[in-house]
DNA sequence: TTGACACCTGACCGTTCGGTCAGGCAGGGT
DNA sequence: ACCCTGCCTGACCGAACGGTCAGGTGTCAA
């Protein structure tokens, strides 16, 4: 089978403007660019997509789905667990789709609002706990947000050295006793 | 004196610029949605600016001083000393600046690249100190990004209020002393 | 009164963007 | 042989953008 499949192509098509979208930003990627990356021409990108905002959903689909489903996993467990459970399920899906989550937290106005309000901010209420001061809102923000630049962050470091590196910050960040190292 | 000078204008336009590009981001933003937030046309927003990049530039100008003034002040410290100096100063700055800080963190890609490295980078590894394994540095970075974060959120939290927050917040991340508390 | 100057404007320009459309081309079923 | 369908394209469109320009208007100094 020499021939390339539709679907084969649809997903270069997001991989090349998940790539895009994270360097330039969504606004600072056009079409054509997505489609010059790949070979085709900006009307193949329109044949598969039905426009660039269709686009931009398809792409955030995965991590929000992950995201979705990491929130509604914690919700059933007791607050202790719940913000440990957090902290590693996000450290681990921001590990995951870095790039998406970087599209995600640069082009934030331009997004849906229930994905910013329903998803982010639920985050950070469980990551909040049950203290309504100013500092435990203000680290929360602070793990939630650190923790995606500090993937989005060139750097050498393999999946290995960075999540327990993020999980130890995130929990010190926000006074948690630290994770027990494993053996 | 009914008549209104240019100096005035022209700070009116970096004013109404300023909330505008923190809202919808630099490229979100035309000149002449800004012309129209402040009444007049478009042709008077670019006898004052050279460039909408001018207009930029000029707009971040002032934080960006600021910040180097922070760090020149902070090299000259011991390390402890420029830790817990780096931070109280880049939370007073944030504060000051909120809405350039936005501006300058949402649009990275498209600033002057010695703004970001020598500038942001330095900070970064102020803060880092003289470890250079992955916790430290993951720490300094979710600290620098999350002040600017938590100041930027939409919050009725005073400056009074934000202040002590964040800069116990970003101590604890760091796994610094916390600050005496005064008095 | 006049000229110089600062401030501001509408009309216009070239470019780029997202999006449309008619059509080409290959493969597979009948 | 036929057509149908899926994939892909160049050419085109209207809108929006940043930017230019000739000119209008008010103020002030001479």
């Amino acid at each position: 089978m020499l021939r390339r499949t539709g679907a084969e192509t649809k997903q270069e098509i997001l991989n090349a403007a998940t790539r895009l979208f994270s360097d330039y930003g969504y606004r600072g990627t056009s079409l054509a660019d997505i489609a010059h990356e790949i070979g085709y021409s900006k009307a193949s990108v329109l044949y598969h997509f039905a426009s660039k905002e269709a686009l931009l959903a398809e792409l955030i689909a995965p991590a929000a789905a992950d995201l979705r489903a990491l929130l509604a996993r914690v919700s059933t467990l007791p607050l202790a667990q719940a913000r440990k459970c957090a902290i590693e399920g996000y450290v681990d899906l921001t590990i995951t789709h870095k790039e998406t989550v970087a599209v995600l937290q640069t082009e934030e106005p331009l997004l849906p609002q229930d994905l910013h309000f329903q998803l982010y901010e639920r985050l950070v209420g469980v990551l909040q706990g049950e203290d309504h001061n100013a500092q435990a809102r203000v680290a929360a923000i602070m793990v939630v947000v650190g923790i995606a630049a500090a993937c989005t962050e060139r750097s050498d470091l393999t999946p290995e050295q960075l999540k327990p590196a993020l999980v130890a910050v995130a929990l010190r960040a926000l006074g948690l006793p630290a994770d027990s190292p494993p053996g």
